[in-house]
DNA sequence: CAAAATAAGACAATTAAAGCCCTATTTAAT
DNA sequence: ATTAAATAGGGCTTTAATTGTCTTATTTTG
Protein backbone atom coordinates (compact mmCIF):
# COMPACT_ATOMS: atom_id res chain seq x y z
CA UNK A 1 0.00 0.00 0.00
CA UNK A 2 2.79 2.48 0.75
CA UNK A 3 5.12 3.03 -1.80
CA UNK A 4 8.58 2.54 -0.38
CA UNK A 5 11.30 1.81 -3.41
CA UNK A 6 14.22 0.09 -3.29
CA UNK A 7 16.63 2.87 -3.08
CA UNK A 8 14.75 4.07 0.00
CA UNK A 9 15.21 1.00 1.85
CA UNK A 10 18.87 0.89 1.06
CA UNK A 11 18.83 4.47 2.40
CA UNK A 12 17.32 3.50 5.73
CA UNK A 13 19.59 0.17 5.61
CA UNK A 14 22.52 2.93 5.14
CA UNK A 15 21.42 4.93 7.89
CA UNK A 16 20.93 2.09 10.66
CA UNK A 17 24.17 0.96 9.99
CA UNK A 18 25.65 4.33 9.94
CA UNK A 19 24.39 5.56 13.53
CA UNK A 20 25.28 2.22 15.08
CA UNK A 21 28.98 3.35 14.50
CA UNK A 22 31.43 5.38 16.30
CA UNK A 23 31.93 8.49 15.88
CA UNK A 24 34.75 8.69 13.25
CA UNK A 25 34.52 5.84 11.76
CA UNK A 26 33.53 5.85 7.89
CA UNK A 27 31.66 3.79 5.96
CA UNK A 28 32.22 3.05 2.15
CA UNK A 29 29.33 2.00 -0.48
CA UNK A 30 30.99 -0.91 -0.55
CA UNK A 31 31.18 -1.93 2.68
CA UNK A 32 27.52 -1.74 2.82
CA UNK A 33 26.78 -3.57 -0.01
CA UNK A 34 28.80 -6.06 0.45
CA UNK A 35 27.45 -6.66 4.36
CA UNK A 36 23.70 -6.32 3.04
CA UNK A 37 24.44 -7.79 -0.84
CA UNK A 38 23.03 -4.55 -2.22
CA UNK A 39 23.77 -3.28 -5.94
CA UNK A 40 26.98 -1.27 -5.65
CA UNK A 41 26.11 1.74 -8.41
CA UNK A 42 22.34 1.93 -6.69
CA UNK A 43 24.28 2.58 -3.39
CA UNK A 44 26.24 4.87 -4.23
CA UNK A 45 23.65 6.95 -6.08
CA UNK A 46 21.81 6.58 -2.64
CA UNK A 47 24.47 8.05 -0.33
CA UNK A 48 25.18 10.65 -3.33
CA UNK A 49 21.92 11.52 -2.49
CA UNK A 50 21.64 11.48 0.82
CA UNK A 51 25.22 13.71 1.36
CA UNK A 52 23.57 16.18 -1.32
CA UNK A 53 20.80 16.56 0.92
CA UNK A 54 23.19 17.67 3.62
CA UNK A 55 22.80 14.49 6.10
CA UNK A 56 26.18 12.35 5.67
CA UNK A 57 29.87 14.00 5.07
CA UNK A 58 32.01 12.85 2.30
CA UNK A 59 35.41 11.79 1.74
CA UNK A 60 37.19 11.07 -1.33
CA UNK A 61 40.07 8.69 -2.24
CA UNK A 62 41.06 5.95 -1.08
CA UNK A 63 40.36 5.49 2.76
CA UNK A 64 37.20 7.56 2.06
CA UNK A 65 33.43 6.91 2.56
CA UNK A 66 30.69 9.27 4.54
CA UNK A 67 29.91 9.65 7.70
CA UNK A 68 26.41 10.27 9.00
CA UNK A 69 26.47 14.28 10.18
CA UNK A 70 22.93 14.92 11.31
CA UNK A 71 20.49 13.58 13.68
CA UNK A 72 17.95 10.76 12.95
CA UNK A 73 15.17 12.38 14.95
CA UNK A 74 16.00 15.62 12.72
CA UNK A 75 15.18 13.80 9.51
CA UNK A 76 11.63 12.92 8.34
CA UNK A 77 10.63 9.89 6.50
CA UNK A 78 8.94 12.35 3.76
CA UNK A 79 11.85 14.20 3.32
CA UNK A 80 14.07 11.16 3.09
CA UNK A 81 12.17 9.78 0.02
CA UNK A 82 11.90 13.92 -1.39
CA UNK A 83 15.93 13.68 -0.87
CA UNK A 84 15.69 10.06 -3.26
CA UNK A 85 13.02 9.81 -5.15
CA UNK A 86 12.36 13.10 -5.92
CA UNK A 87 9.34 15.91 -4.66
CA UNK A 88 7.39 14.77 -7.41
CA UNK A 89 7.32 10.99 -7.06
CA UNK A 90 7.13 11.37 -3.18
CA UNK A 91 4.02 13.83 -3.31
CA UNK A 92 1.75 12.06 -5.87
CA UNK A 93 -0.31 8.92 -5.45
CA UNK A 94 1.68 5.89 -8.30
CA UNK A 95 0.27 6.62 -11.27
CA UNK A 96 -0.78 10.38 -11.09
CA UNK A 97 2.28 11.63 -11.34
CA UNK A 98 1.05 15.61 -11.15
CA UNK A 99 -1.88 16.06 -12.54
CA UNK A 100 -4.60 13.05 -13.67
CA UNK A 101 -5.52 13.17 -17.52
CA UNK A 102 -9.62 12.32 -16.30
CA UNK A 103 -9.54 15.81 -13.99
CA UNK A 104 -12.68 17.94 -15.46
CA UNK A 105 -14.41 15.01 -15.44
CA UNK A 106 -12.90 12.71 -12.11
CA UNK A 107 -15.75 13.40 -9.33
CA UNK A 108 -13.17 11.61 -6.56
CA UNK A 109 -10.46 14.28 -7.28
CA UNK A 110 -10.65 15.82 -4.01
CA UNK A 111 -11.27 13.29 -1.44
CA UNK A 112 -8.29 10.88 -3.40
CA UNK A 113 -5.97 14.19 -2.36
CA UNK A 114 -7.25 14.73 0.90
CA UNK A 115 -6.33 11.54 1.62
CA UNK A 116 -3.29 11.46 -0.24
CA UNK A 117 -2.24 14.37 2.14
CA UNK A 118 -3.14 13.12 4.94
CA UNK A 119 -0.90 9.54 5.19
CA UNK A 120 2.13 11.94 3.53
CA UNK A 121 1.59 14.63 6.92
CA UNK A 122 1.96 11.66 8.92
CA UNK A 123 5.18 11.04 7.03
CA UNK A 124 6.20 14.40 6.97
CA UNK A 125 6.82 13.95 11.17
CA UNK A 126 7.56 10.76 11.20
CA UNK A 127 11.29 10.71 11.88
CA UNK A 128 13.70 8.14 10.52
CA UNK A 129 15.24 7.47 14.76
CA UNK A 130 11.62 6.78 15.65
CA UNK A 131 10.66 4.85 12.89
CA UNK A 132 13.91 2.64 13.48
CA UNK A 133 13.88 2.14 17.00
CA UNK A 134 11.65 3.14 18.90
CA UNK A 135 8.76 3.17 15.86
CA UNK A 136 6.01 6.23 15.55
CA UNK A 137 4.79 8.09 18.27
CA UNK A 138 2.45 9.87 16.58
CA UNK A 139 -0.84 9.26 15.66
CA UNK A 140 -1.86 9.68 12.06
CA UNK A 141 -4.51 12.79 12.55
CA UNK A 142 -8.37 12.31 12.14
CA UNK A 143 -9.15 14.04 9.01
CA UNK A 144 -12.89 16.44 8.61
CA UNK A 145 -12.50 17.40 5.38
CA UNK A 146 -16.01 18.40 4.70
CA UNK A 147 -16.54 18.01 1.16
CA UNK A 148 -17.09 20.79 -1.07
CA UNK A 149 -18.01 17.22 -3.40
CA UNK A 150 -16.23 17.32 -6.73
CA UNK A 151 -18.69 16.91 -9.26
CA UNK A 152 -21.71 14.33 -9.76
CA UNK B 1 3.38 8.13 -1.66
CA UNK B 2 -0.15 5.90 -1.44
CA UNK B 3 -0.19 3.72 -3.81
CA UNK B 4 -3.28 4.08 -5.32
CA UNK B 5 -4.20 2.52 -9.08
CA UNK B 6 -5.71 3.50 -11.28
CA UNK B 7 -8.27 0.80 -11.22
CA UNK B 8 -8.85 1.32 -7.76
CA UNK B 9 -9.73 5.36 -9.03
CA UNK B 10 -11.87 4.05 -10.90
CA UNK B 11 -13.92 1.34 -8.92
CA UNK B 12 -14.22 4.53 -6.64
CA UNK B 13 -15.57 7.08 -9.10
CA UNK B 14 -17.61 4.26 -10.49
CA UNK B 15 -18.91 3.41 -6.42
CA UNK B 16 -19.30 7.34 -6.03
CA UNK B 17 -21.26 7.85 -9.47
CA UNK B 18 -23.54 5.30 -8.39
CA UNK B 19 -24.25 6.11 -4.49
CA UNK B 20 -25.77 9.35 -6.38
CA UNK B 21 -28.71 7.23 -8.04
CA UNK B 22 -31.91 6.45 -7.13
CA UNK B 23 -32.78 3.06 -6.00
CA UNK B 24 -33.41 1.03 -8.88
CA UNK B 25 -31.55 2.50 -11.77
CA UNK B 26 -29.06 0.56 -13.40
CA UNK B 27 -25.71 1.51 -14.13
CA UNK B 28 -23.46 0.02 -17.31
CA UNK B 29 -19.58 -0.14 -17.67
CA UNK B 30 -20.94 2.15 -20.98
CA UNK B 31 -22.58 5.18 -18.98
CA UNK B 32 -19.17 5.23 -17.14
CA UNK B 33 -16.82 5.34 -19.01
CA UNK B 34 -18.24 7.45 -21.59
CA UNK B 35 -19.13 10.06 -18.30
CA UNK B 36 -15.63 9.63 -16.55
CA UNK B 37 -13.26 8.93 -20.02
CA UNK B 38 -12.24 5.60 -18.97
CA UNK B 39 -11.28 2.77 -20.82
CA UNK B 40 -14.48 0.92 -21.27
CA UNK B 41 -12.43 -2.49 -20.60
CA UNK B 42 -10.81 -1.96 -17.95
CA UNK B 43 -13.88 -0.23 -16.28
CA UNK B 44 -15.87 -3.57 -16.66
CA UNK B 45 -13.02 -5.63 -14.91
CA UNK B 46 -13.48 -3.25 -12.36
CA UNK B 47 -17.31 -3.26 -12.05
CA UNK B 48 -16.59 -7.41 -12.28
CA UNK B 49 -14.33 -7.60 -9.38
CA UNK B 50 -16.85 -5.44 -7.46
CA UNK B 51 -19.49 -7.67 -8.10
CA UNK B 52 -17.78 -10.68 -7.17
CA UNK B 53 -16.76 -8.82 -3.89
CA UNK B 54 -20.31 -8.80 -3.09
CA UNK B 55 -20.92 -5.37 -3.11
CA UNK B 56 -22.42 -4.92 -6.50
CA UNK B 57 -25.76 -6.68 -8.05
CA UNK B 58 -25.32 -7.71 -11.71
CA UNK B 59 -27.83 -7.74 -14.84
CA UNK B 60 -27.27 -9.42 -18.28
CA UNK B 61 -28.17 -8.81 -21.06
CA UNK B 62 -29.34 -5.70 -22.96
CA UNK B 63 -31.04 -3.32 -20.28
CA UNK B 64 -28.23 -4.95 -18.27
CA UNK B 65 -26.04 -3.55 -15.62
CA UNK B 66 -25.01 -2.90 -11.71
CA UNK B 67 -26.23 -1.88 -8.63
CA UNK B 68 -24.74 -0.71 -5.70
CA UNK B 69 -26.11 -3.30 -3.05
CA UNK B 70 -24.07 -2.39 -0.23
CA UNK B 71 -24.04 0.76 2.34
CA UNK B 72 -20.21 2.09 0.87
CA UNK B 73 -19.75 2.79 5.05
CA UNK B 74 -19.32 -1.17 5.39
CA UNK B 75 -16.85 -1.22 2.87
CA UNK B 76 -13.36 -0.30 3.58
CA UNK B 77 -10.70 1.27 1.72
CA UNK B 78 -8.18 -2.25 2.00
CA UNK B 79 -11.03 -4.25 1.30
CA UNK B 80 -11.29 -2.21 -2.21
CA UNK B 81 -7.60 -2.53 -3.03
CA UNK B 82 -8.11 -6.18 -1.97
CA UNK B 83 -11.31 -6.73 -4.04
CA UNK B 84 -9.63 -4.83 -7.10
CA UNK B 85 -5.55 -5.47 -6.81
CA UNK B 86 -5.29 -8.48 -4.85
CA UNK B 87 -4.37 -9.40 -1.69
CA UNK B 88 -0.52 -9.18 -2.14
CA UNK B 89 -0.16 -6.40 -4.16
CA UNK B 90 -2.24 -4.22 -1.12
CA UNK B 91 -1.03 -5.85 1.55
CA UNK B 92 2.67 -5.30 0.41
CA UNK B 93 5.21 -2.35 0.09
CA UNK B 94 5.90 -1.63 -3.70
CA UNK B 95 8.49 -3.79 -5.11
CA UNK B 96 8.52 -5.90 -2.22
CA UNK B 97 6.45 -8.60 -3.08
CA UNK B 98 6.08 -11.07 -0.96
CA UNK B 99 9.45 -11.48 0.66
CA UNK B 100 12.11 -9.28 -0.37
CA UNK B 101 15.63 -11.08 -1.25
CA UNK B 102 17.49 -9.16 0.96
CA UNK B 103 15.79 -10.56 4.34
CA UNK B 104 18.82 -12.52 6.18
CA UNK B 105 20.99 -9.67 6.02
CA UNK B 106 18.03 -6.95 6.16
CA UNK B 107 18.73 -4.65 8.92
CA UNK B 108 15.12 -2.64 8.97
CA UNK B 109 12.32 -5.29 7.94
CA UNK B 110 10.88 -5.22 10.91
CA UNK B 111 10.54 -1.40 11.43
CA UNK B 112 9.57 -0.74 7.46
CA UNK B 113 6.85 -3.53 8.14
CA UNK B 114 5.61 -2.38 11.03
CA UNK B 115 4.93 1.16 9.09
CA UNK B 116 3.44 -0.70 6.60
CA UNK B 117 1.02 -2.28 8.79
CA UNK B 118 0.34 0.58 10.83
CA UNK B 119 -0.96 2.64 7.58
CA UNK B 120 -2.66 -0.41 6.38
CA UNK B 121 -4.79 -0.42 9.44
CA UNK B 122 -5.62 2.81 8.95
CA UNK B 123 -6.87 2.23 5.69
CA UNK B 124 -8.46 -1.22 7.18
CA UNK B 125 -10.52 1.13 9.10
CA UNK B 126 -11.32 3.98 6.68
CA UNK B 127 -14.53 3.00 4.90
CA UNK B 128 -15.58 4.53 1.67
CA UNK B 129 -19.02 6.76 2.65
CA UNK B 130 -16.29 8.79 5.24
CA UNK B 131 -13.36 9.06 2.33
CA UNK B 132 -15.87 10.35 -0.43
CA UNK B 133 -18.25 12.34 1.67
CA UNK B 134 -17.22 13.11 5.13
CA UNK B 135 -13.46 12.54 4.85
CA UNK B 136 -11.56 9.87 7.65
CA UNK B 137 -12.70 10.31 11.01
CA UNK B 138 -10.39 8.22 12.63
CA UNK B 139 -6.80 8.78 13.57
CA UNK B 140 -3.57 7.12 12.35
CA UNK B 141 -3.53 4.98 15.80
CA UNK B 142 0.16 6.03 16.97
CA UNK B 143 2.35 3.07 17.33
CA UNK B 144 5.34 2.28 19.97
CA UNK B 145 6.91 -1.12 18.55
CA UNK B 146 9.23 -1.47 21.09
CA UNK B 147 11.75 -2.95 18.90
CA UNK B 148 13.38 -5.68 19.13
CA UNK B 149 15.62 -4.10 16.84
CA UNK B 150 16.73 -7.04 13.93
CA UNK B 151 20.38 -6.75 13.20
CA UNK B 152 22.96 -4.54 13.18
C1' DC C 1 -32.76 -12.99 -34.42
C1' DA C 2 -30.28 -8.87 -33.50
C1' DA C 3 -28.43 -5.62 -30.33
C1' DA C 4 -26.40 -4.51 -26.07
C1' DA C 5 -25.13 -5.89 -21.87
C1' DT C 6 -22.14 -8.86 -18.43
C1' DA C 7 -18.15 -12.39 -17.99
C1' DA C 8 -13.63 -13.64 -18.56
C1' DG C 9 -9.17 -15.10 -20.66
C1' DA C 10 -5.10 -13.84 -23.13
C1' DC C 11 -2.12 -10.72 -24.92
C1' DA C 12 0.19 -6.08 -26.12
C1' DA C 13 1.78 -1.59 -24.89
C1' DT C 14 3.36 1.59 -21.66
C1' DT C 15 5.82 3.20 -17.97
C1' DA C 16 8.41 3.39 -13.74
C1' DA C 17 11.88 1.34 -11.09
C1' DA C 18 16.19 -0.92 -10.73
C1' DG C 19 20.42 -2.16 -12.18
C1' DC C 20 24.63 -1.65 -14.96
C1' DC C 21 28.45 0.54 -17.60
C1' DC C 22 31.56 4.00 -18.23
C1' DT C 23 34.42 7.99 -17.22
C1' DA C 24 36.24 11.63 -14.19
C1' DT C 25 38.24 13.12 -9.98
C1' DT C 26 40.30 12.70 -5.47
C1' DT C 27 43.64 10.90 -2.17
C1' DA C 28 46.50 7.61 0.53
C1' DA C 29 50.12 4.32 0.17
C1' DT C 30 53.96 2.26 -2.14
C1' DA D 1 55.03 9.07 -10.00
C1' DT D 2 52.01 5.38 -10.10
C1' DT D 3 48.56 2.64 -8.49
C1' DA D 4 44.52 1.37 -5.97
C1' DA D 5 40.26 2.48 -4.00
C1' DA D 6 37.14 5.72 -2.97
C1' DT D 7 33.37 9.46 -4.30
C1' DA D 8 30.72 11.81 -8.29
C1' DG D 9 27.73 11.55 -11.88
C1' DG D 10 25.84 10.79 -16.80
C1' DG D 11 23.41 7.65 -19.69
C1' DC D 12 21.52 3.42 -21.06
C1' DT D 13 19.44 -1.38 -20.60
C1' DT D 14 16.68 -4.51 -18.33
C1' DT D 15 12.95 -5.84 -15.75
C1' DA D 16 8.57 -5.93 -13.85
C1' DA D 17 4.08 -4.12 -12.93
C1' DT D 18 0.30 -1.74 -14.51
C1' DT D 19 -2.76 -0.55 -17.95
C1' DG D 20 -5.18 -1.13 -21.90
C1' DT D 21 -6.83 -3.92 -25.95
C1' DC D 22 -8.68 -7.84 -28.37
C1' DT D 23 -11.45 -11.75 -28.58
C1' DT D 24 -15.00 -14.96 -27.43
C1' DA D 25 -18.93 -16.64 -24.79
C1' DT D 26 -23.24 -15.94 -22.56
C1' DT D 27 -27.40 -13.58 -21.28
C1' DT D 28 -31.66 -11.12 -22.20
C1' DT D 29 -34.83 -7.67 -24.06
C1' DG D 30 -37.37 -6.04 -28.07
Amino acid sequence: MLKITKKVEYALIALKHMSHKEGETLTSARELCEAYSMPFDTMAKVLQAMNQAGWLTSLKGIKGGYTLSSDLTQISFMQLTRAIEGQEAADVCMGNKGMCELHGTCNIVTPVTQLHKHVTSFLENLNIDQLLTSGPTLPIQAWQYEGKSDGI
